[in-house]
RNA sequence: AGGCGCGUAGCUCAGGGGGAGAGCGCUACCUUGACACGGUAGAGGUCACGGGUUCAAAUCCCGUCGUGCCUACCA
C-alpha cells in the first residue's frame, strides 16, 4: 500500500528540504488517482471550477493566491469527507493568443494575411500544444489538486458545441441580434472590444474652441471639443433649449468649418450649459453620446475614421491621414481660418485597449449583441435573494451597481483565434441563418451560396459557460447532476463583471439555477509598497522563484495567512521568509517526535492516566481544530492559518513538546510509552489541521509516523469529538505558565545565566491551586530551572529574593549572590506604576453610579473582581517594596 | 462626478462597544541532546484629527485631512 515506508527509519535532515519532498508527492497523489472526486455515492459533493487561465499566461501572483485559496479548500473538503471535483482548464484568450502568434509571424517576416485563416488557426493550435501547457504544469508545482484527467479548454469540440448550442438558442431568443451601432474600436488589434475592455485613463489634453460660422447671418457659434478631428463627421451642433444665449438660434443653420457644409443647430437638454461655450458638436459616427442625440433628432450618421485608425473619404482633404496627424492638420487649417478660438488645457478620461493600451476609436460599426437587461434582472434578483452569496458581502452592491447599469454586450470580434459566430449569409437573398450545424442551402431562397460570418466570439463568451459547459453540457450528464450548481467560485474582483456576472446570466438562463452557490473574492496582490505588480513598473516578484528560493508549503501559507478579506496583500519576500521558518519549525517538531517514537507502539490512551501536558493539548487542539473549521467555512483564510500557527509555535512546540521531554527522557517505561501515544495522537492531529495550507510537509511527515495509513490526503480533518476534552487542563497549565513565565521574568530581568539553576520559594493560598502546582512541580523545575522548589504560606519576602506576583500567588527566587537590591527595588517599581494605573481605571469605573447601574451586570462583576485581584497583587508588591526599603 | 476601502508598535497588518494584539525588525542573555530558519526575557502605541451617541468608543454615527481602488457617455 505505502511505497515511501523505507524512509521512516532514516533520520531526518536538520533542515527541510522542499525540493527533495515537492515533486515526489505530487507524483503520488497523483498517480493513486487522489485528485479525483471520490466513487462513493454516500458524500455530499463539494465542486469549484477554476478560473481558466489563458493559454498565454505564465504564472503570476494572482494566479499563485488564487489557486492556492482553491486548494486549501478542496483538500479541507476531501478530508471532511466530501466528493471534491476541482475542474481545471485553460482558456483559448483570443486577441492575447492572436497577438502572441501574429508577433512571432512577423518576427519572421510575415503576417497572417498573407498565410490565410485556415494556416494561421493551424499555427495557433501548434502554439498551444508547444506552450499552452506552461500554466498547469506551474499549478502543479503549487500543489493544486484538481482533477487534471477533466481538464478542458475553451476551444475544445466539447465546449464549442456549448458555445453555438447557447448562441443559437439566445439568437432564437432574440436575445442576440446583429446591428450598426457605435462600438469600441482597437486600430492595433483590428477588432471591436466590449465596454468593458476599455480601461479609462486620465489624460492631459486639450478644449479646442472652434467657431461655426452662421449659414445666414454673420458670426459664429463656438464649440468645445476634444477631439477637432472628428468635426469633419459632424451632422448637427446641439445647445441646451433652455440656454437664453442661444434661443433665437431655431431653425438655424452652421457651416462646418473647412468642408463648409451647412448643419442644423438642434435642441437637447443633454447639453450641459456651463460646460465650454453650452454648444456640442455632435458626431454620431463617432461619439456614443453623440450617437444617442443623433437618434433623437434623426441625424446623418458620417463616418470619417476608418478602422485603421485613419481619415476615409468622407474626410475630404484629410483622406488616408492619420487620425493624430489630421487632428494637427486641422487645427493648423483652423487657425489660418481664424476659426480656432482659446485653447484650455484640459484632463479627462480617454478610453484606451484593455489589451495592447491603443487609444480606442468609438466608431460606427454593424456587429452583434447580446440584449443583457433580461438576463441580468435574474442574476441581480439571485444574489438578492441569497441563491448566490458574495463574500465578502461589500461586493453585493459592486454587482448590482454594474448589473442594473449595464449595456448590451457586444459579442463580435473580428480576429480568427475564437469561435466563430455560427451565422452564414445566403449571397443571392441576403438571409441571414443562424444554426448549430453548417447549413447547405439558403431556407429562403434554397441557393446554396452561403458565407459564414468572419467574425469570432468575445473570448469572455465561451468563459461564460464554463460551470456548466465543462461538465458536459448540453448532454445531460451525470457531473452535470452531481456537480452543479458549484459549490463556490473563487476570484479576484477584477473579474467580477467580465466573469462572474457573466457566468451568472448564462448560468441561470440555460440550466435554470445559479452556477455557484458561494462567490468568493479575494484580494490583489501588489507588492510591499502596496503599488500593483506590474512588467512596467519592475516590481514583479516572480512565484516560480519563490517556490524555487522558500519552497511551496512556505509560499502558501504566506499568501493564507495574507489572504484577509477586503483588502489587497502585500507581499514582501521578508514575509515569506518569516513563513519559511514556520514551515522549518514543523519539520524539526516533527523530527523530534519521530526521534522519539522509532521503538512505540500503536497509539492508545485508553487506561492510562494522562499527564497534565496530554490533557491540556488534547483539549487544545479540539478547540482549535473547531475554530479552524469555522474560519475556512467563513473564507477566513488568514484567521485559519494565523490561528494554526500560534497554536503549532507557541503552544505544541513551545510548551507541550518541551513538558512531554520528562516523560520521554524517563526511565519509567511506562510514562515513556504514555508520552509517546499522546505525540503521536497529537502529531497526527497537528499534521492533518496544517494539511491544507502546507500539503507537502504534512504528507512527508505523516508517511514517516507510525502507525497511520495511506495518504494524509484522505485522513480525517481533525475534529473536537476525537480528542479527550478537559477544561480544567486548560486551566490548570494557565497557572502553571504563570509562575514559570515568573521565575523566567525574574531570571530575564535580573540577567540570570539560563544554566545557573535557581531556589524558589512559592508562597501560595489557595489550595486547589497549591494542590496543582504540587502535582506539577516538576515541569516548573525543568522548564523554569529551578534547582528546587519549596511550597509555603504566608511568610514574609525572603533575603536577597527577588518576588514575581501572579494573583495571589507569589514566586520568591532566591538570588543570593546574584542580585542587586536596586534592580529588584526598580523592578517592583516598575510593576507598581503599571498596576496602579490599571487600578485607577477600575476604581473610577466603580465609583461611577451610572456603570454600576447600567452596565451588564457580568461586565461589572468582571471589574469588581479585576480591581481586587489588582488590589491583592499591589498590596504585596508594597510588602515587597517595604521590607527592601528596610534592607538597603 | 459618484461608489467602495484604508489610516492601530519602527515596518506589514489582525481586531472591531467593557483594560491594545501578531509577524518581521529592535535590545539583552543563551550553541540546554527538534530547531540559531532556534530559545528566554524585554523595550515600543493619545488606535489620523475634530465633534457626537453611550455608564463605557480604537471599535458605532457625522465631519475634516491624508491615501488607495473601482465605476462613469459631460464635449
Amino acid at each position: 500500500m505505502r511505497e515511501w515506508n523505507f524512509m521512516e527509519n532514516s533520520a531526518l535532515a536538520k533542515t527541510y528540504e522542499p525540493k527533495e519532498v515537492e515533486q515526489k508527492w505530487y507524483d503520488y497523489w497523483e498517480k493513486n488517482d487522489l485528485f479525483k472526486p471520490s466513487t462513493k455515492s454516500d458524500k455530499s459533493p463539494f465542486s469549484i471550477v477554476i478560473p481558466p487561465p489563458n493559454i498565454t499566461g505564465s504564472l503570476h501572483m494572482g494566479h499563485a493566491l488564487n489557486n492556492t485559496l482553491q486548494d486549501i479548500l478542496c483538500r479541507y473538503k476531501r478530508m471532511k469527507g466530501y466528493s471534491v471535483l476541482w475542474q481545471p482548464g485553460t482558456d483559448h484568450a483570443g486577441i492575447a493568443t492572436q497577438n502572441v502568434v501574429e508577433k512571432d509571424l512577423s518576427s519572421r517576416g510575415t503576417d497572417r494575411h498573407q498565410i490565410g485563416r485556415e494556416r494561421f488557426i493551424e499555427l495557433v493550435w501548434e502554439w498551444r500544444e508547444k506552450f499552452g501547457g506552461m500554466i498547469i504544469t506551474q499549478l502543479k508545482r503549487l500543489g493544486s489538486s484538481c482533477d487534471w484527467s477533466r481538464e478542458r479548454f475553451t476551444m475544445d469540440e466539447g465546449l464549442s458545441r456549448a458555445v453555438r448550442e447557447v448562441f443559437v438558442r439566445l439568437y432564437d431568443e432574440k436575445l442576440i441580434y446583429r446591428g450598426d451601432y457605435i462600438i469600441n474600436w482597437c486600430p492595433r488589434c483590428d477588432t471591436a472590444l466590449a465596454d468593458l475592455e476599455v480601461e479609462h485613463e486620465e489624460m492631459d489634453s486639450h478644449l479646442y474652441y472652434i467657431r461655426y460660422p452662421f449659414e445666414n447671418r454673420h458670426g459664429y457659434l463656438t464649440v468645445a471639443t476634444t477631439r477637432p478631428e472628428t468635426l469633419l463627421g459632424d451632422t448637427a451642433v446641439a445647445v441646451n433649449p433652455e440656454d437664453e444665449r442661444y434661443r433665437d438660434l431655431s431653425g438655424s443653420y452652421v457651416l462646418l468649418p473647412v468642408l463648409n457644409r451647412p448643419i442644423p443647430v438642434i435642441f437637447d437638454k443633454y447639453v450641459d450649459k456651463e460646460f465650454g461655450t453650452g454648444a456640442l458638436k455632435i458626431t454620431p459616427a463617432h461619439d456614443p453620446n453623440d450617437f444617442e442625440i443623433g437618434n433623437t433628432h434623426q441625424l446623418e450618421r458620417i463616418k470619417v475614421i476608418n478602422e485603421d485608425g485613419h481619415m476615409n473619404d468622407q474626410a475630404g482633404p484629410y483622406q488616408g491621414m492619420d487620425r493624430f496627424e489630421c487632428r494637427e492638420r486641422i487645427l493648423d487649417d483652423l487657425k489660418k481660418a481664424g476659426l480656432l478660438g482659446k485653447i484650455e488645457p484640459y484632463r479627462h478620461a480617454v478610453g484606451h485597449c484593455y489589451r495592447c493600451k491603443t487609444m480606442i476609436e468609438p466608431l460606427l460599426s454593424k456587429q452583434w449583441f447580446v440584449r443583457v437587461g433580461p438576463l441580468a434582472e435574474r442574476a441581480i434578483a439571485a444574489v438578492k435573494n441569497g441563491e448566490t452569496r458574495i463574500v465578502p458581502s461589500n461586493w453585493e452592491g459592486v454587482y448590482y451597481e454594474w448589473m442594473n447599469n449595464i449595456r448590451d454586450w457586444c459579442i463580435s470580434r473580428q480576429i480568427w483565434w475564437g469561435h466563430r459566430i455560427p451565422a452564414w449569409y445566403c449571397q443571392e437573398c441576403g438571409e441571414v441563418i443562424v444554426a448549430k450545424e453548417e447549413p447547405r442551402v439558403c431556407p429562403c431562397c434554397k441557393s446554396n451560396n452561403l458565407r459564414q460570418e468572419q467574425d469570432v466570439l468575445d473570448t469572455w463568451f465561451s468563459s461564460a459557460l464554463w460551470p456548466f459547459s465543462t461538465l458536459g453540457w448540453p448532454d445531460s450528464t451525470d457531473e452535470l447532476k452531481t456537480f452543479y450548481p458549484t459549490s463556490v467560485l473563487v476570484t479576484a474582483f477584477d473579474i467580477l463583471f467580465f466573469w462572474v456576472a457573466r457566468m451568472m446570466m448564462m448560468g441561470i438562463h440555460f440550466l435554470g439555477d445559479v452556477p455557484f452557490r458561494d462567490v468568493y473574492i479575494h484580494a490583489l496582490v501588489k507588492d510591499e509598497r502596496g503599488q500593483k505588480m506590474s512588467k512596467s513598473r519592475g516590481n514583479i516578484i516572480d512565484p516560480l522563484e519563490v517556490l524555487d528560493r522558500f519552497g511551496t508549503d512556505a509560499f502558501r501559507f504566506t499568501l493564507a495567512v495574507l489572504a484577509i478579506q477586503g483588502r489587497d496583500i502585500r507581499l514582501s519576500e521578508e514575509r515569506i521568509a518569516g513563513y519559511k521558518n514556520f514551515i522549518n519549525k514543523i519539520w524539526n517538531a516533527a523530527r523530534f517526535c519521530l526521534m522519539n517514537l522509532k521503538d512505540c507502539k500503536s497509539p492508545s490512551i485508553e487506561g492510562y492516566s494522562l499527564t497534565l501536558a496530554d490533557r491540556w493539548i488534547m483539549t487544545r487542539i479540539g478547540e482549535v481544530a473547531e475554530e479552524v473549521t469555522s474560519h475556512i467555512g467563513g473564507y477566513r483564510f488568514n484567521e485559519a492559518a494565523s490561528t494554526c500557527y500560534q497554536f503549532v509555535w507557541h503552544e505544541f512546540c513551545d510548551w507541550y513538546l518541551e513538558m512531554a521531554k520528562l516523560e520521554l527522557y524517563s526511565k519509567d517505561q511506562m510514562r515513556r510509552e504514555v508520552a509517546q501515544s499522546g505525540l503521536q495522537i497529537v502529531l497526527s492531529g497537528v499534521v492533518r489541521l496544517l494539511h491544507p495550507f502546507v500539503p507537502f510537509i504534512t504528507e512527508e511527515i505523516w508517511q514517516r509516523l507510525p502507525h497511520t495509513e495511506g495518504s494524509i490526503m484522505v485522513a480525517h480533518f481533525p475534529q473536537r469529538s476525537e480528542f479527550i476534552h478537559d477544561d480544567e487542563s486548560i486551566e490548570e497549565t494557565d497557572l502553571l505558565k504563570g509562575v514559570i513565565g515568573g521565575i523566567r521574568n525574574i531570571r530575564g530581568e535580573m540577567n540570570i545565566p539560563p544554566r545557573r539553576d535557581v531556589r524558589v520559594v512559592i508562597d501560595v493560598k489557595g489550595s486547589r491551586e497549591r494542590e496543582i502546582l504540587k502535582d506539577n512541580l516538576h515541569y516548573i523545575t525543568s522548564l523554569a530551572k529551578a534547582e528546587s522548589i519549596e511550597m509555603v504560606y504566608g511568610i514574609e519576602k525572603p533575603d536577597s529574593s527577588a518576588t514575581y506576583v501572579f494573583g495571589d500567588i507569589q514566586v520568591h527566587v532566591l538570588l543570593k549572590g546574584l542580585i542587586n537590591y536596586g534592580d529588584e527595588r526598580n523592578r517592583i517599581c516598575k510593576e507598581i506604576r503599571k498596576i496602579e494605573r490599571e487600578m485607577d481605571l477600575s476604581r473610577r469605573k466603580l465609583a461611577n453610579k451610572d456603570f454600576l447601574s447600567q452596565a451588564p451586570p457580568h461586565i461589572v462583576e468582571n471589574v469588581k473582581e479585576r480591581a481586587e485581584l489588582l488590589g491583592v497583587k499591589l498590596e504585596r508588591l508594597n510588602q515587597n517594596l517595604a521590607i527592601l526599603e528596610e534592607l538597603t
